[in-house]
DNA sequence: AAGTGGTCTAGACCACTAC
DNA sequence: TAGTGGTCTAGACCACTTA
């Protein structure tokens, strides 16, 4: 049998699909619902337990249990374990500096529409190549806010990664991430860089990293080999 | 103050951290390690949910609890609430299919390590465009396992994609997806439908979908015109 | 301010699965 | 086949949030 409290949900769904309940609706106090459905309050709890996982319900403090959806919410899951996996950057890949300097806001066009306190950010330019290879795979920069500037003292530390020097500084942790994969024709300095003609395709992602708070932590414009590089994702569904 | 099973879930956790407790390890049962604690077994049961949904335990029946991480594991979300979207594909496109043909497995380059049943596989070659656009921004090629091959007869009832079609005549849901992002230089073939010039930097996606249990339902390979399209993904972490 | 969800207890029976 | 996690009950107190 399937057990009562995923009966209770699924009653629950069947009454919003069959719209007699609807989005924006309140359900009875969890006491008093259990007690009209003829079931503990322990119960109950698991069926909204559920449905809230599933999103269909809200459940707050003093406001109630609210119907937000008419339906499960699908539920994407990334196959990943790791922000460098995320962003498809394999262990064995090193990151180099090539530079940085202190750059206004409207002199990138990657900047457009962000803010930084002073108006300024700090721009690193970098390569990423693996071990065990001389020419890159990719060439980067990456824009950081005025607030974080502090760690262009420790950038020769950074193995891998600029947004892990500010999660260990500054103690904060990457919270969403997002990125915009593109293809564009290769410039003349990334042709260099990577060792492609210029003109010829390359692969382009523009990434924004926020902290849980929803604070940018860095903007990064990375151009990469497609040769030897794309992007990988694997999703799981619900 | 934090409540009494998230204190139960971080003192377990520090003794996985202090080593005291290993990968492998089975917790004792649930009602003999509640009374150990000197709390009720739903209490530490909230507390195992906690560390099961971390990834941290296992929990099975009869073969009891068992510590497989020394640590909550990140947990990748994408904010996306349908697969078109994950496939990036908005509400406004329009799928028109150009023709089908049967091929065998190895005449097909995006197949190689893949198997149908009957050694052949559906094509299906079409373009995706704007609804309110003349020239698409695709072009595409989808693979379709002899198992659906049914599909044909349908084909011209597809709005929006192949997967649709299979999932809504044999009642399958498509449970995941890989793929791969990559820049190419156009083809002749793709350069005529895209409306680009050959050569020029296409961006090329193969994308492989699979049902809940496993199987394959489609191999997609497409070319797209990257000046009116690019990949976005948006991940929450934890 | 108080009504609500959040937490917790001490029991009980059950179905399943790994031994 | 028996020991385990899964489910369920009937209570209780509390902290917080929002009306």
């Amino acid at each position: 049998m399937t057990p009562l409290y995923a009966q209770l949900a699924d009653r629950l769904l069947a009454r919003i699909a069959s719209g007699e309940l609807k989005i924006g609706d309140r359900l009875p106090p969890e006491a008093e619902y259990a007690a009209e459905l003829g079931v503990s309050r322990s119960t109950l709890r698991l069926a909204f337990a559920e449905l809230e996982k599933a999103g269909v319900l809200r459940r707050r403090k003093r406001a109630g249990t609210e119907i937000v959806a008419t339906a499960p919410q699908r539920q994407f899951r990334m196959a990943t374990q790791s922000i460098d996996e995320l962003l498809s950057l394999g262990r064995d890949t090193e990151f180099a500096i090539l530079g940085t300097r202190s750059v206004p806001t409207d002199s990138v066009q990657a900047l457009a529409g962000l803010t930084s306190e002073t108006g300024y950010w700090l721009e690193i330019s970098a390569v990423r190549r693996l071990r065990d290879e001389k020419v890159p795979f990719s060439a980067n920069r990456v824009y950081v806010p005025a607030r974080f500037a502090g760690i262009e003292a420790l950038i020769g530390r950074a193995e891998t990664s600029v947004f892990q020097l500010i999660e260990e500084a500054f103690g904060i942790g990457v919270g969403r991430v997002r990125q915009s994969v593109g293809a564009v024709a290769c410039s003349a300095r990334d042709s260099e860089i990577l060792g492609i003609p210029e003109g010829a395709p390359a692969l382009c992602i523009d990434a924004k990293l926020f902290a849980d708070d929803g604070t940018l932590i860095e903007v990064s414009v990375a151009t990469f080999d497609p040769a030897r590089f794309h992007v990988e994702t694997d999703v799981k569904i619900r």
